[in-house]
RNA sequence: GGAGAAAUGGCAGAGCGGUUGAAUGCGGCAGUCUUGAAAACUGUUUUAGUGUAAGCUAACGGGGGUUCGAAUCCCUCUUUCUCCGCCA
């Protein structure tokens, strides 16, 4: 969540960063500084009478030690009626937070000033574009059909174990998930990124940690026996590693890597574009997670930006980066960058990374901050990035590398595969 | 799953109803000494809110209660450890 520091003194601004999502928000700032002020003044009141009733507690106690019953009882009244009036402030206290917090949980994260004014995915801007159209044969097939002729992922196996969106990977399948998945990995540590096997089962601070929570509670798995979340990204624990952490500045940036498997509930998605590997509800992503002091951010974010350049590049997919407008951007993300893929057999594009900088608005949930050189404690930027998710890296694959002779997959992968085609 | 014990500052570890935001030790930082370092000595060393500031307030696992007053008593939740059972 934004600040209520930077809401207090950045007003306008936040107000201007706010609207290139598309919706003036002015409204709930403009409520949010005012039951701020409204706390602060009863929080005043509060403490002073606080500080009344413990100097009556240290007088009343020094008067029975002096043996001055009467005049302590007599305090001891005046001490319990100070009472009465602090519980009804702590009463409004708690329920004008409440409504604060209630608040800034409602507000989406202020976009850059690079971020453009916008709402639909039409109005991203394509800033990058590498890779030419992939040559392929007469007819070419769309990976459901590749991965049934060949055998390799099976959908109808997956609807009887579990259900739809939960594929079956069989053999040449099943080892090139391996294959890219430890591609990916070795690529991210060669990069100088830390390898971290975080848990996929997670608590509910942690979905409020990284903002999954309150508001995407529908697109998660739960499981109530134990209150616990089946992860949508590896984003969630790893980010969580540092709530509640006070970091050294000299550890900063700190590079994290994982790979897990996602679960993804996608309520309300249906129809021909979900076909195949183009959305399910397990997949596998290996994520890249930084955390940064603030002014390092934005080159971090480029830095990552160009790691996800090198691993698309590598695998010669053509691709193309869109700076996302504010209305299309995550409720957390201040800069998004998204990777599409072309998919030469569907002749459209698919999403295969996201990479964003949350600048503070995850670390003000986590509270995780870093101690200055003067020894402040400042929060820092999160960011991060999937490099890369594999479905429709797969289904691109599959797709772009078909030949009448069967698919045959990019070098870089050999050494991980064991084989050369499928 | 059953039985028991515990949770205090960066760490270790006192305190068990009234100058205890917290003894003591270690660690960290600054200084004295030294050519430099070590040792020794001296000082310092949590976080958050509020206020121009002095200050005030809150926090001893979380939440609630008793009391004029709680780290200290009570309830509850969570976590950790030990023993037993089960088990990849």
């Amino acid at each position: 969540m934004l600040t209520l520091n930077a809401i207090r003194t950045q007003k306008e601004e936040i107000i201007t960063r706010l609207a290139k999502r598309g919706k003036d928000r002015s409204d709930i700032i403009n409520e949010v500084i005012s039951i701020d002020e409204a706390k602060r003044s009863i929080q005043t009141q509060l403490e002073n009478n606080l500080a009344k009733a413990n100097t009556l507690a240290k007088e009343i106690g020094d008067l029975f030690k002096s043996g001055d019953k009467e005049l302590a009882e007599t305090k001891r009244n005046e001490s319990t009626e100070l009472k009465e009036e602090t519980k009804s402030l702590e009463a409004k206290l708690a329920e004008l937070e409440g409504q604060l917090t209630q608040k800034l949980y409602e507000i989406p994260n202020a976009p850059s000033h690079a971020v453009k004014t916008g709402i639909t995915p039409e109005e991203n801007e394509t800033v990058f574009e590498w890779g030419t159209e992939p040559i392929l044969p007469e007819n070419p097939k769309p990976h459901w059909e590749l991965t049934e002729k060949y055998d390799i992922i099976d959908f109808e196996l997956g609807n009887k174990i579990t259900g739809a969106g939960f594929p079956v990977y069989k053999g040449k399948g099943a080892r090139l998930q391996r294959a890219l998945i430890n591609f990916f990995l070795d690529e991210a540590i060669k990069a100088g990124y830390y390898e971290i096997q975080p848990p996929i089962l997670v608590n509910e601070a942690s979905g409020f940690g990284t903002g999954q929570l309150p508001d995407k509670e529908g697109q998660m798995y739960h499981d109530k026996t134990d209150n616990l979340y089946l992860i949508p990204t590896a984003e969630v624990p790893i980010t969580n590693i540092y709530r509640d952490v006070i970091l050294k500045e000299e550890e900063l940036p700190i590079k994290n890597v994982g790979y897990t498997p996602c679960f993804r509930r996608e309520a309300g998605s249906y129809g021909v574009h979900v076909r195949g590997l183009n959305r399910l509800h397990q997949f596998d992503k290996v994520e890249i997670v930084q955390i940064a002091k603030p002014e390092q951010s934005y080159a971090i974010l480029e830095e990552m930006v160009n790691h996800v350049k090198g691993l698309m590049e590598k695998l010669g997919l053509k691709y193309r980066i869109l700076r996302l407008c504010g209305g299309d951007m995550g409720f957390a993300s201040a800069l998004t960058y998204d990777f599409e893929a072309w998919s030469g057999a569907q002749q459209r594009w698919l999403e295969v990374s996201s990479t964003s900088n949350f600048e503070t608005f995850q670390a003000n949930r986590l509270k995780c901050r870093y101690k200055t050189k003067e020894g402040k404690n400042e929060l820092v930027h999160t960011l991060n990035g999937s490099a890369l998710a594999l479905p429709r890296i797969v289904a691109c694959l599959l797709e772009n590398y078909q030949t009448t002779e069967g698919i045959k997959l990019p070098e870089c992968l050999h050494p991980y595969l064991g084989f050369k085609s499928i």
